[in-house]
DNA sequence: TTTACATATCGAAATATTTCGATATATTTG
DNA sequence: CAAATATATCGAAATATTTCGATATGTAAA
């Protein structure tokens, strides 16, 4: 990992949200409804819940999955109209490898 | 760790001033000079050599070091007029330990 | 005990982040 | 195709971070 995506993961990591939806997407069969399509849910959960469980603004929760999606701290897969976020265990895995 | 001590961490390593602070000194002998007084580079570098390596006003890396220090990822040692930094390997650990 | 050195704190200007509501776009369904 | 649903983007106001020079404080040396 380059010093640049490190320091972009971790301004990811310095908002309570932010840090929040990676952690609840550490189980999200436990912390989310199972999504109405037939995706399941351990491979990705759909925007709307995320945006749910987190009482923020939509447009506020886009930009934030937005930018956790860029700096690769999630992966993101399109299906239909729906949009699905999960972690990204091997970048992150790589982050606490940078600082070790 | 708690959420909040995180969140203050990732705060810390979303600059790229500190990242180099806390990487420079996983090697604090290949880093930086010897420390003039008698305390051993790997039992923490004295601030004067820290402010000289980055390039920014003494000001400033005085700043960054307290912040570092509040949120633990260093500890600080002071000895009669010099203040030395080493990592807090650790919290670091457990800063890791938290993502995964 | 004045001076020099090491570090910390203050106040401020520039820049970045947070978060929103409004609006745009894209897909599905009636 | 029109309406509904899901998500993205825009513009802006509030707040936070960055970084400085000036100054304060604490310790050591002359």
């Amino acid at each position: 990992m380059k010093a640049k995506q490190f320091v972009e993961i971790s301004k990811c990591l310095s908002n309570q949200t932010r840090l929040d939806i990676l952690e609840w997407l550490k189980d999200p069969e436990g912390n989310f409804p199972p999504n109405t399509s037939s995706m399941p849910n351990t491979e990705g959960v759909c925007v709307t819940f995320i945006h749910e469980k987190t009482g923020l603004s939509q447009s506020t929760i886009s930009t934030y999955l937005t930018s956790m999606l860029r700096c690769e701290l999630l992966e993101m897969k399109r299906v239909g109209k729906w949009t699905y976020f999960k972690r990204n265990e091997k970048v992150i895995k790589a982050y606490c490898d940078y600082l070790l």
